[in-house]
RNA sequence: GCGCCUAUAGCUCAAUGGAUAGAGCACCAGCCUGCGGAGCUGGGGAUACAAGUUCGAUUCCUGUUAGGCGCACCA
């Protein structure tokens, strides 16, 4: 309903000032706190530079035309040309009504584009980390929130089970499990001695590594099951072998002229506007490198019709980056059809102190450890916050305490306040209305309803950003609204059967909201904490 | 050496080029004979440094400093 309005105002501008072409979108920006007003706008300022005229007169015109709108009770105009509005308590109370999250607009229309987001696809040789906790977290997230709006979006988690590592992992395993040291290149984490322990009797020492890894794979999925976190499917790179798609790939990419032979391997001229440096496909041995597999891997996903592509990789990834956008190319793929976020590395820190983590020595913190200590809700929450390509710290102290240290708690206890509200009202036998009154609308109730408009924005910012940290952020400033609200608003009065009913229906309103924001990010809505 | 990322309050995080830079935690002072005090109200406290573009810069450009990551016929 937000966005009709904003059509409308939208259209009414084009043709007011219709002598201008060029003129810019009207974009809705939340009202700051100290001007009272619901919607802010910065089109007068944006709109002068087209028209070569006074921001500030521009904006006075703009109020005029406004204030004739009947959602609208008053616009006003501030130098240099800001434009606030305040909406007319019923439509208000209209709109956070509204809980469409899909653009009804487009049904019927078949959706066009298909996205996938592939995420995780750590080795598996080891238990999932923390880093790919974060991975994890903002995959799922966006996953989630990009289905709320209505696309069609899956996920997807690479399993590299075809590499040499099978082979290293067997002859770790067999190591452990004659109580010796793996070799020096091999994997030294403590998995592999209760691993060990679950060998069959009868499995050949050749079958150590296969056996291990399926066992792997099986504890990564039940971590991120665990994690709250769901793919649409768990591709393994075997599935890639099977069907021969590393020589047809390669077939593919040798009609387009840029690959050549040179030292016994074949090459990859990936290197231009993209890459620094030609890549190797195919090792002097014959061996086809990692970078082909990928390669025909997201082949693979174009032609399962999806049209982006978006991977998740951690920093120490990103120099992977150019070639595969360069890879993408060559398959005649539009270059903004591949998407990667990097996501920066995760630095614990315990007693002030950062925690260095190494894999091979298997001193790494797992992400079942973190979810052990901390919770799933909080490690959710927290991981979701922080926009991706910037560092993470996890205080692994603060994290332990498990006080309201997080802001976690902050948001569920409204969740379990309006649950226990909602409980006495059951009691009372006290009905929840299906509309707010909008006569003497308390400032801390509308000031509740006014945040409300801004649920769906905030989604469509996170797709725009590909990053869920602003819906944690409006999380939290709506559940101090509620907090604030529920300090000066009493919900149940038999007094006023009326008010209460109205007030219960506010609650609901920002439950829902609550607990489709913590879903969307992997967390609970307890009812009670 | 080259490339990518980062620097905001004591701590952890926000801010499509906009207004008085917002929150949570911590700290100080208040608030419970009513729906959950894991709460509310008030207070102090921040854009690493230097130039530039702009009516306007935390945001964009350049440089400096500090930190993280990467530069394989590994994955």
């Amino acid at each position: 309903m937000l966005t009709i309005l904003k059509n409308k105002i939208q259209h009414t501008l084009a043709g007011n000032f219709k002598d201008f072409s060029g003129l810019p979108e009207v974009i809705f920006t939340p009202a700051p706190s100290h001007v009272n007003a619901d919607i802010s706008l910065t089109w007068a300022l944006s709109a002068a530079k087209v028209m070569r005229k006074n921001p500030l007169e521009i904006a006075k015109k703009v109020c005029e035309i406004l204030e004739s709108f009947e959602e609208i009770s008053s616009a006003t105009f501030l130098p240099p040309g800001f434009i606030n509005i305040v909406l007319k308590d019923d439509f208000l109370v209209e709109v956070s009504r509204d809980r469409r999250l899909k653009d009804r607009s487009k049904e019927g229309v078949v959706p066009t584009e298909k996205v996938l987001i592939e995420f995780v696809s750590a080795n598996p040789t080891g238990p999932l980390h923390v880093a790919s906790g974060r991975g994890a977290s903002l995959g799922d997230s966006l996953v989630k929130i990009f289905r709320a709006l209505g696309h069609a979006c899956d996920a997807e988690y690479y399993v590299n089970d075809a590499g040499n590592q099978a082979e290293l992992l067997g002859q770790s395993l067999q190591a452990r499990a004659e109580g010796k040291e793996p070799p020096e290149n091999g994997y030294h984490g403590l998995y592999l001695v209760d691993l060990a322990k679950k060998i069959p009797q009868d499995l050949p020492k050749s079958e150590y590594g296969r056996f291990a890894m399926e066992e792997l794979i099986k504890t990564q999925q039940q971590d991120m099951k665990d994690f709250g976190v769901e793919f649409t499917r768990w591709f393994r790179e075997s599935e890639l072998h099977k069907e021969k798609a590393l020589d047809k790939t390669l077939d593919f990419l040798k009609k387009t002229g840029e690959v050549y032979e040179k030292d016994g391997a074949v090459w990859f001229g990936t290197s231009g506007e993209n890459d620094d440096k030609d890549r190797v496909l195919v090792r002097s041995d014959k061996r086809p490198t990692y970078y082909l597999a990928d390669i025909a891997y997201h082949k693979n996903k174009y032609d399962r019709g999806y049209t982006h592509l978006i991977d998740i990789l951690g920093a120490d990834h990103h120099g992977y980056v150019p070639r595969m956008k360069a890879a993408v190319k060559t398959l005649g793929k539009s270059e903004d059809s591949f998407i990667a976020i990097i996501h920066q590395l995760v630095h614990l820190i315990e007693n002030g102190e950062k925690v260095k983590m190494s894999k091979r020595a298997g001193t790494f913190i797992t992400l079942r450890e973190l979810m052990d200590d901390v919770g799933r809700d909080a490690c959710r929450f927290f991981f979701a916050s922080r926009t991706p390509n910037a560092h993470l710290n996890f205080d692994i102290n603060i994290a332990k305490k498990k006080t309201n240290e997080n802001p976690v708690f902050y948001v569920q206890y409204v969740h379990a306040r309006i649950c226990s509200i909602f409980k006495t009202a059951k009691e009372k036998n006290i009905e929840i209305a299906t509309k707010v009154l909008t006569e003497n609308l308390a400032p801390a109730e509308r000031a509740l309803l006014s945040k409300m408009l801004w649920f769906k924005p905030v989604l469509e910012s996170c797709v725009r950003d590909l990053s869920p940290h602003h819906l944690t952020t409006y999380l939290t400033e709506l559940a101090g609204l509620f907090h604030s609200f529920y300090d000066s608003c009493r919900v149940l009065d038999e007094n006023n059967l009326q008010l209460t009913s109205s007030r219960l229906f506010t609650c609901a309103l920002v439950k829902e909201r609550i607990s489709k924001g913590l879903e969307l990010i992997g967390v609970s809505s307890p009812e009670e904490m």
